[in-house]
DNA sequence: TTAGTTGCAAAAAGTTTGCAGCACG
DNA sequence: CGTGCTGCAAACTTTTTGCAACTAA
């Protein structure tokens, strides 16, 4: 594991919002760090490869960041407001998606599902 | 609606594949069309803000356009391969989602599903 | 010494915006 | 006339790549 790729790490608090790789990178610059927005970028592509970070891509096209508590496959539940996540297994859901593909005759590789709202802090604006 | 929104509709068959607007443009232009790149985008959010055409970003990140049959709420299949899409409804699936989100006291702004697999045709490759 | 890492600068790719000209009521 | 549409060129944003300097076994 590279300097950069510990710096990510750290900076990816478990448990906490979706960051872009930017908002990474300032935030470390902030915290004193020299790192390079070049290795900021590597070190999350080298992380989301091992699946030790999840990537979400925001409506706008940017991929954001996330360390998450569990390893197993999983989906989100994101406050569009504070950034704050909910992992949530469903398996149900994965049943389901199999059936439906099965029907249209189509084999999966994968499926996304994320869910978008607002959590009880941010509801109250 | 613009001579450009036309165009674009025209060319965003029914039930066909997801397009890029760069695809789209390259599309009309090879079919003796003089419309500007410039064009194909501001079509393509005018239709889409109406709900005319349905957007789905790439895992690269790039935003593709398509026409689809149904009016209604729902979600696709797409081929990773040839790109066709099939639709389909999951009052289930919305059902879940409500009540996951009520669980950890989220109110549901929007949420998406997609499926990414390959048809029967492309998957005996 | 040598393979891997770093960060700057430049390039790439996708999309948006400024603006002058055009079309059409 | 004037309002809105058009397309080019330039700007912008996010991400990737080339490369020379650096680092550590």
């Amino acid at each position: 594991m590279t300097r950069a790729q510990r710096a990510v790490l750290g900076a990816l608090a478990a448990e906490g919002p979706f960051v872009s790789a930017q908002d990474l990178h300032a935030q470390l610059r902030g915290a004193g760090d020299r790192i390079g927005l070049t290795s900021v970028y590597r070190a999350l592509q080298a992380l989301a490869d091992s699946g030790d970070v999840d990537v979400l891509r925001t409506p706008s096209g940017e991929a954001t960041y996330r360390r998450c508590g569990s390893d197993r496959h999983h989906h989100h539940l994101v406050c569009a407001s504070c950034g704050k996540a909910v992992e949530v297994e469903a398996p149900a859901l994965e049943r389901w998606v199999r059936q439906v593909a099965a029907t249209h005759e189509f084999a999966v590789d994968s499926h996304t599902l994320e869910i978008s709202g607002r959590c009880r802090t941010c509801a109250r604006d």
